[in-house]
DNA sequence: CTGTTAGCGCATTCAA
DNA sequence: TTGAATGCGCTAACAG
């Protein structure tokens, strides 16, 4: 039978109060009282029963996930997820809240985490757009003692505690070499759809890929970013543009969201054109055209597991309880059309 | 607050006793009054608190894992990810034994299956052998009301209760649009190893990957497949002796275990020759290859995830509750050199 | 500074 | 067929 509060103050001579204020660090207990207590623990090999314990503390942890407002398939797929995790509160003694703001608009994320260190919720997870006054509010936040974990999009220098989502350097240089790999040596111009240079993933994600195709494909030159703000209007209007234009295009890489353009545009301009088509995140539209050939290849990042790893993650830290780091590893899904999910 | 045994027992006016018996299906409670108490639980929602429940309890959860007895880089990884769960037996509440049998010997594992009948484990997982004795022992453990899972290899048409392993026929047909991708139209023939044709995981991937290869990459044709029993020292000698006496052998599927011995071959035989290698499992040994390029695509199974999600479904199978579908689906890792763990 | 006591939500004797 | 009482392991008043 493993060892309880019970058996420790027995151990060490104390009551439970005792070993409670010991087990909890809270102050009120001599030096060498709590040394004995520590050694009973130590001893007896004591570990703490966290279900009795949140039991009797009635414990519910009150989390906040900050998203962006954003349009697009992606951003529903992650909302409804966290939906999901709602859902499920009860049962896993979470209260979760969604908190929308406009997204690439840094000061309105500052406002809404400031608003947030009032509130002391047990976690706040975060899609991070990349600037100084964020990161110096995200670790105000920490310093605060709140567990703050950022999803989707990273904020490096930070004192976050755990990113959820995928290496975004790995996915441009796997891109890039499934890209090459794909066009088997022939030699041509590739065009590259992003969303927004101002977003840490996107900017990531062509840095890993232009670095491989430039050391491992150089029969294939890169064209400029086209900027698509990840609306699906302005990706079809850029890529329609971009193959009337240049008839030397064989490749094509779409590292954001807005896919319902490119889709769009691809059949209505490169029916009759050999093009090798990668993107980003499986939604409903990526999944139709990579089985009807229109997309080769989807890299996709799974939001569910993005969301129930930052609800783990951020329970675990609110009680300083550690993580099994293998299962909150977000892995990059590729997707060809025999593996679709 | 959400409601409690009190409540209920409150509302219908019984004692908390009784509101166990009826919650519990117990018998010894009048019709009548199990209708009264079913009617206030329904009528305020109640949800048990499965973590007050265990507590009061005391349940653990033993857990029979059974492995094949095979030497070779993946099973010791799963066998090291049961033995990690082992070690969050007490937080996890479980009890984990591994059981080793024969590999590919359907009657020893009959015969543990029905010693394990008598022990009653609150449930088991199994990497299949796939035969009629052990589909009949697995369904009679299944009748017996214990939960089953099986591991890495399914037994298809049994009544095992979840499959936590990679659709293994989708994988063989991703490595063979892989393949066919990378070789870009080349003509010539792909040789095959295979670990044994006696089980269903390797006979799947097989099956997948001839269809794909069949109906869109004519030009490649599929040498008869080598049975390298996953044995490093067979599978050494297989592939040489191949590579030496057919000059035609442009790709290589590897879809068993047992690399180690294709990769000293290819290293021996073929560093001359330009030869396209897809093989399942990552180990030490095929991401060393991948790294410097004797490898081109390895496709893997996580096997902690496979693990962690056979104890969940095992658990949540043993309470009559429910899972989280997209959690436990286990997926088709696809690791070129750029995105490796 | 330390101890006593009463729960948290549920299961389980033992009586009635 | 039903109910009262006790305890699972832990926390949190409230006394001392």
């Amino acid at each position: 039978m493993r060892p309880t509060v019970h058996d420790i103050a027995a151990a060490a001579g104390v009551s439970l109060a005792t070993v409670d204020r010991v087990l909890n660090q809270r102050p009120g207990v001599r030096h060498v009282t709590r040394e004995k207590v520590e050694t009973a623990i130590r001893d007896l090999g004591y570990v703490r029963d966290v279900a009795a314990a949140n039991l009797a503390k009635g414990r519910v942890y009150p989390l906040t996930f900050i998203l962006p407002a954003s349009d697009n398939s992606f951003m529903h797929g992650l909302n409804a997820e966290i939906r999901a995790a709602i859902a499920r509160s009860v049962a896993e003694r979470t209260d979760i809240r969604i908190v929308e703001v406009p997204a690439f608009d840094p000061q309105a994320l500052v406002r809404e985490l400031e608003m947030l260190a009032a509130e002391k919720p047990s976690g706040v997870a975060l899609v991070a757009t990349d600037a100084p006054d964020v990161r110096a509010a995200v670790d105000r936040l920490v310093k605060d003692g709140i567990p703050v974990v950022t999803l989707v999009s990273d904020l490096t220098g930070s004192l976050r505690h755990h990113y959820a989502g995928v290496d975004n350097i790995a996915a441009g240089r796997t891109a890039a070499r499934l890209l090459g790999r794909f066009l088997g040596g022939a030699k041509g111009e590739i065009a590259i759809l992003a969303g927004s240079m101002l977003v840490r993933d996107h900017r990531e994600r062509l840095e890993g890929f232009a670095a491989v195709m430039a050391q491992e494909f150089p029969a294939l030159h890169l064209l400029s970013v086209l900027e698509g703000r990840d609306d699906p209007e302005v990706a079809h209007m850029l890529i329609a543009d971009a193959l009337a234009k240049n008839d030397g295009i064989i490749g094509i890489y779409s590292l954001g969201a807005g896919n319902r353009g490119l889709i769009r545009a691809l059949k209505e301009k490169a029916v009759d054109r050999a093009l090798t088509v990668i993107a980003h995140e499986l939604t409903a539209h990526t999944r139709a055209a990579l089985l009807d050939g229109t997309i080769d290849a989807i890299l996709n990042q799974d939001a569910g597991h993005e969301v129930r790893s930052a609800i783990r993650v951020l329970k675990a830290k609110a009680d300083g309880l550690s993580v099994i780091d293998a299962q909150e590893r977000i892995r990059l899904d590729i997707f060809l059309k025999d593996n679709l999910p």
